[in-house]
DNA sequence: AGGATTTGACCATA
DNA sequence: TATGGTCAAATCCT
């Protein structure tokens, strides 16, 4: 039944390293390899991001910098759905082969009772195509803005998932949703809550735009980091940073512990914790990137 | 008042 | 039939 991707990724690396898969950098090429590959490129970019961009003024130039960075994500993202549709499809034509007549039988539709279909469905299952999963303890700090439209409990699992859809979804017809499962409790602040967060479907939306486009000046900035240290804030707002938005109630909260435990309660450092959290650094890679001074 | 979230019901799929 | 994804009315929040 569950044929849920589990997370692969998300891991981050020291500096120094420059991993390469085995299977990779010994010409075994498959999709699995490739993807696990994409997802390190993609770790090790939202690595760089954090460094930089508090490194920069807050300028022109800098906003053009993170709308870089995030566009890298976005192509790296989609490179990854792609991965997945042909690993999907590959694994549909081999259970093609394979399958006996009963499940072939299960899986054509049957023509005959077609009138018998109603005349619209009102909840159209969602198809496991075009998917991407990762775990982060920071489940909406993603760049996108997002609405939640449900939760659930779900079978075997301790905490209740919660579904998402991009807010854009009415004005731009966005398809883009996104599932968040907590998978554990928080034992210390060096193991933070950790969340699966799995997306499907790609953003059609220019969401990105919506919030660059509403200014980096002093106040707008302000606006932003106050939003951060407001637990009742929303996600609707403005923005002024695109990887830094607020995707829900609960988040802020977790993100306003998450700042507790490690800084003082001012906006700019309420800022850089935003970083440190959706870096997913391990205790050990906090203490190599402070003492290395990226901070 | 308007937008976001909650929650029970509905529905498709395995 | 169990399960999980989505809808939509009720409720909450600003």
């Amino acid at each position: 039944m569950k044929q849920r991707h589990h997370p692969n990724n998300s891991r981050v690396y020291p500096p120094s390293q420059s991993p390469a898969s085995d299977d990779l950098s010994h010409g075994v090429c498959n999709h699995r390899s490739v993807m696990k590959e994409i997802s390190k490129q993609q770790s090790l970019l939202t690595q760089l991001r954090a460094i930089v961009l508090p490194a920069l003024q807050t300028d022109e130039r800098s906003e053009l910098v993170a709308q870089m960075f995030q566009n890298i994500l976005d192509c790296s993202s989609k490179a990854m759905a792609g991965l997945q549709l042909l690993h999907q499809s590959d694994d549909a034509r081999n259970d093609d082969t394979q399958v006996d007549d009963k499940k072939r039988l299960r899986r054509i539709p049957d023509d005959s009772n077609k009138e018998d279909v109603k005349p619209h469905h009102k909840h159209k299952r969602r198809r496991f195509a075009d998917l991407v999963s990762l775990e982060t303890p920071v489940p909406h700090y993603d760049g996108r803005q997002w609405r939640k439209y449900g939760q659930k409990n779900i079978n075997k699992e301790k905490y209740p998932r919660s579904y998402y859809r991009c807010t854009y979804k009415q004005e731009q017809g966005c398809i883009a949703t996104k599932t968040v499962q907590q998978q554990n409790e928080s034992i210390s602040a060096d193991h933070p809550v950790m969340y699966t967060v799995v997306y499907h479907g790609q953003h059609t939306c220019n969401s990105n735009n919506n919030c660059s486009d509403s200014g980096t000046d002093d106040s707008e900035t302000k606006t932003t980091m106050q939003r951060t240290s407001d637990s009742q804030s929303s996600v609707s707002r403005n923005c002024s940073d695109p990887w830094d938005h607020q995707g829900s109630l609960d988040d802020t909260k977790l993100m306003n512990k998450s700042a507790d435990l490690i800084a003082e309660n001012t906006t700019y450092e309420a800022f850089d914790m935003t970083a440190f959290a959706s870096l997913e650094l391990d205790s050990w890679e906090l203490d190599v990137l402070l003492r290395s001074g990226a901070w």
